[in-house]
RNA sequence: GCCAGUUUAGCUUAGUCGGUAGAGCAUCGCAUUCGUAACGCGAAGGUCGUGGGUUCGAUUCCCAUAGCUGGCUCCA
């Protein structure tokens, strides 16, 4: 016999071999069906992380146990990533003799890499995949997993032409290889995997893209095919109307809609043009950041947007980046050479250098709203999120060893603010240290990366922010602090950033003079709230859907007289909220007033003022609020004082 | 950069199995002077992304090229 100890603490006496999926129905058939996989953890394991389980597979010492239904990550992953054997298994037989590379389970769906031979995939077949996969789940075919030798393994995958599957097992190590069987096909697998295929209810092929083999470029291209699957139609149709959402709130599309700004092939591939609102937007995001920067500390300076070739050649950048970048911009002078500037941050240091530097001086916090232009692969531009030029709200702090984790702090604590203001309830602080075994690619001693992570480490803790570690995502020249939020409709971005450097001030020479009247180098924090102004304002798109907080709106009030009679006093009531700095105009158009309220709610006007006869004679005006709530009939100064008010508050 | 798809009026789009295109909104004119999500009538607007090729004839077929979209790789 084993114990079997449940999540609330309750120990049952079980057979040794029992599985998750006889646990369950000892309590209920019901809950045995929604069961997909199991979370067993071992007495012996020490992580107390514990194993996902396919719900089939024996139990055999005292452990914990957590059945996974679908709501848990850990069942869609396992659902999602059999579904992809199911897949494959259509594809095999729609496609005989394709080859498989890898099919695993992602945030939304699965996907699998094929190698289709000679034919080219077109969406139009994805339906008839689809409902090959339908057929082959409502055979209800079980999983059968089957330990095999890596010979046996070998022998299956060659005798099939499946070089792909070759080359991964023979990274493998023998005695640690599986194969997963649902109906006629075999894949080499780990698992875990559902108990049978009969739970898949309804199957979704979203897309077609290419993919190279194992990530790298100079490999085979391979057909990607991503899917979703879902245990209820209707949990498809939710997937689908969350789609749907996530397009009405694309960027690009209400960027049009709101003129506030676009592309033109003849500037040029991912440089955004800024239209006079969108101008005015960003403007007001920059005073807002330059306010409590301020507040900070921060001492803003303007650099310029190119630079001699020598000075990243200084930094490092050249020699790293130099060949994927914006060619160097020549001069009448022989051997002159210049960069666009692709960061802010060597022209920081040299204003740095500019005289010298006491103690007393640390920390400096230099800041600039610095327009950096980075050539970026043309198939990776995307809207405002990913340009060739942009404007970080950049911001460089020197300070000395034991200034690092106060000065994190402080930034966390404005990145903090900013969120709170914009209205991102959920976010995580994703830290990134080094690889932990391939370490020649980062630039400075072993000894200033241990101090510099830790100190994040510390500070993030003292925040008392959520995060997760991440090794490998570290930059060439430090680890970094970077934030993670979910917008409105549950998507994550990566916006804010704060960044260790202890290898410009080295590359620089930066120095200061301590206490001890001897020379020492400062440390360098580079940090973004927003990122950049062009992916900020992207992402604070698509979270509030165009509809932006009244104090960061272009146009925040309309004024729409009933008819030309009242033009004037509607005029005069437009003045009145301009003169107290109101984004107010009037639409005054000879069109009815229904259509002028529906255009303005297009437009995402949060306030709309109808001003008619008896409006006029009262010196009021009649208040609607952005979807339609009637807000009233109040004098134009008690609506100004309003107003005045919600933004003030917003701003708290 | 790589794979695939896509590009028709200012915007959203229909369409032509090869015979030079049709609509809605926006614009302009007329009418209307209106009380909270589309009043009516009329007009104008397109060398169908660009350059070649095939053809009696190309927006439609083929090739190249550019932009865009979805992925891959990349992201200081």
């Amino acid at each position: 016999m084993i114990n079997i100890t449940f999540p609330d603490g309750s120990v049952r006496p079980y057979e040794n071999g029992t599985t998750a999926y006889e646990i369950a129905m000892g309590i209920s058939p019901k809950l045995a069906a929604e069961v997909l996989a199991a979370t067993v953890i071992p007495a012996s394991d020490e992580t107390g992380k514990g194993t996902v389980y396919d719900i089939t597979r024996p139990i055999c010492e005292d452990a914990a146990i957590k059945l996974h239904k679908w709501d848990d990550a850990e069942a869609k992953k396992v659902f999602w990533h059999s579904s992809s054997h199911l897949l494959a298994q259509a594809l095999e037989a729609l496609y005989p003799g394709v080859k498989f590379g890898i099919g695993p389970a992602i945030d939304n769906g699965f996907y699998y890499d094929v190698d289709f031979g000679g034919h080219q995939l077109v969406e139009a077949e994805l339906k008839a995949i689809e409902d090959k996969m339908i057929e082959f789940a409502r055979t209800k075919e079980e999983f059968v997993r089957k330990e095999v030798s890596k010979a046996e393994a070998l022998e299956y995958f060659s005798s099939k032409g499946d070089e792909y599957k070759q080359e991964l097992i023979s990274e493998l190590e023998d005695g640690t290889i599986s194969f997963y069987r649902n109906g006629g096909f075999t894949d080499l697998c780990r698992g875990p995997h559902i108990k049978d295929t009969s739970v898949i209810k309804a199957v979704k092929l979203t897309a077609i893209a290419g993919a190279y083999w194992r990530g790298d470029e100079t490999r085979q291209m391979l057909t990607r095919i991503y899917g979703i699957t879902f245990p209820k139609k209707s949990l498809l149709d939710e997937y689908l109307v969350l789609l749907e959402e996530a397009k009405k709130r694309d960027h690009r599309k209400i960027g049009k809609e709101m003129e506030l700004f676009a592309f033109s092939q003849r500037v040029g591939q991912g440089l955004p043009l800024w239209l006079p609102k969108g101008a005015a937007l960003r403007d007001r995001l920059e005073q807002f950041l330059r306010k409590i920067q301020k507040e900070y500390g921060y001492l803003q300076v303007v650099s310029p947007h190119i630079g001699n070739k020598a000075l990243y050649v200084t930094s490092g950048h050249w020699a790293k980046y130099g060949k994927d970048s914006f060619r160097p911009i020549t001069t009448p002078q022989e051997g002159e050479e210049y960069l666009l500037k692709p960061m802010n941050c060597p022209h920081h240091c040299e204003i740095y250098r500019t005289r010298p530097r006491s103690y007393k001086d640390l920390p400096l916090r230099f800041a600039e709203f610095g327009t950096v232009y980075r050539y970026e692969q043309s198939g990776e531009l995307h809207g405002l999120t990913r340009v060739r030029s942009f404007t970080q709200d950049d911001a460089h702090l020197f300070c000395r060893q034991d200034q690092i984790k106060e000065e994190f702090c402080k930034v966390i604590d404005i990145i903090l603010y900013v969120f709170k203001t914009l209205d991102f309830k959920e976010f995580t602080a994703q830290i990134s240290l080094r690889d932990k075994v391939n370490r020649e690619k980062y630039i400075g001693s072993e000894e200033n990366w241990e101090k510099a992570e830790s100190a994040i480490i510390e500070a993030a803790a003292e925040k008392g922010l959520p995060t997760v570690v991440e090794y490998g995502e570290a930059a060439f020249y430090g680890p970094k602090l970077d934030f993670m939020v979910k917008d409105a409709i549950g998507r994550s971005w990566q916006l804010g950033t704060i960044q260790v450097d202890y290898n410009l001030p080295e590359r620089f020479e930066l120095e200061y003079v301590g206490s001890d009247g001897g020379k020492h180098r400062p440390v360098m924090i580079h940090r973004a709230p927003f990122g950049s102004l062009e992916r900020f304002v992207a992402v604070l798109l698509e979270h509030t859907g165009g509809k932006l907080p009244l104090w960061l709106t272009p146009e925040q009030v309309i004024v729409l007289p009933i008819s030309e009679k009242y033009a004037d006093y509607a005029n005069k009531v437009c003045n009145l909220l301009n003169n107290s700095d109101i984004r107010a105009s009037i639409d005054d158009r000879n069109e009815t007033i229904g259509k002028r309220v529906r255009e303005t709610e297009l437009k995402r006007i949060p306030y709309i003022l109808v001003v008619g006869e008896k409006e006029m004679e009262a010196g009021s005006v009649a208040v609607r609020k952005q979807g339609g709530k009637d807000q009233g009939t109040m004098p134009v100064e008690e609506f100004i004082a309003f107003i005045q008010n919600e933004v003030k508050s917003q701003l708290a």
